[in-house]
DNA sequence: CTATTTTTGTATCGAATATTACAAAAATAA
DNA sequence: TTATTTTTGTAATATTCGATACAAAAATAG
């Protein structure tokens, strides 16, 4: 149900999804929806932004399984590029609610902020790592490639939008995965 | 009129502000609004979008009067960086808009991407003129640099909401900016 | 089985939404 | 001035919103 529901607030954002649309998209009445989820709408769009947030504990343990954890990121980062048309429509649905929602909603705004720092923490001490193993030879200091990989992925899931073509992104998204080498 | 429009709009949203926002920002009446303009409140932020559009043409212009026009952009990236907490949070209201209007209104999405996509051309002469003068010595194609300007511009919007940080982004736009030398 | 609790869908609520009707007021024209 | 047009603010419109009340239905317990 609230794969359902996050499908359709990933589409269309917090505000232009309508109580309604969730109801049709979930195949539960209104009331269904209120008894399962307290609080309501808000409610359901928290659970799917932890639904992110459990994701990204699996990617978590994907990295902690691999030899080479630094190359996973980088070969997720070029995957982007290949998606479908749709999935470069949608974006992260963590980046758009924090546009969406700054000035709106602190609570879900920082909900959002806080899976992105998250995220962030991994890549950074993934880059660490693989800076000590010699994986990677730029000296620049880890958090600050960190914050790069969040801002290009901020970056990648706007272009995505404007230009949702294989070509270009993949363009894109390996001349910023230079800094990482 | 437009102007206090568009500094709601920029803020929270399109479908997040209403008609009676408007109507107390602006100090005019629902009936003077669409009296003025005529496709309502929709209209009202075509013109706030078009407003940026007419401040890229005033850049434009300085970057034709200017002798080394790759610099003026360099240092408007960088100026990002030192901006209010305000600004910070508001973000870029074309990229904002580009993000809340995709799979809800097709016209006004059209219209923030075609600023952008303006954006870039501009970037795109401005970076193949200073190659061939010399100013940067990078071999990679202007149209590369030029989308990576604009890739650049929609990740620090959002980065900019996570770390409203004068050194966190002067570090990550000046990291990113290395790439334009 | 019966009794009790939980879940469901519908109908409805009040509030808020964008838009319009319209009359008063202001500006303009003659 | 007077006549005419334009602009304004208020009130009312229909619609949609998120949320709830509630009774039927389903699930569970004893």
């Amino acid at each position: 149900m609230v794969l359902k529901a996050q499908e359709l607030f990933w589409e269309k954002g917090y505000n232009a999804t309508s109580l309604s649309d969730l109801s049709t998209a979930t195949g539960a009445g209104a009331g269904s929806l209120y008894n399962t989820f307290k609080g309501g709408k808000k409610e359901l769009f928290k659970k799917s932004l932890q639904q992110r947030k459990e994701d990204l504990e699996g990617f978590k343990i994907k990295l902690a399984n691999s030899d080479t954890p630094i190359e996973l990121i980088k070969s997720f980062f070029i995957s982007v590029a290949t998606a479908s048309k749709k999935s470069h429509l949608k974006g992260c649905i963590v980046a758009n609610t924090i546009v969406e929602m700054t000035f709106i909603d602190e609570e879900l705004e920082n909900e959002a902020i806080e899976i992105l720092k998250e995220t962030e923490k991994l890549y950074t001490t993934t880059i660490l790592a693989a800076q000590k193993k010699g994986n990677i030879k730029s000296k620049i200091p880890a958090p600050t490639l960190g914050k790069h990989l969040i801002t290009l992925w901020c970056g990648i899931n706007t272009l995505r939008r404007i230009y949702p073509d294989k070509e270009i992104l993949k363009q894109q998204i390996e001349l910023q995965l230079q800094l990482i080498n």
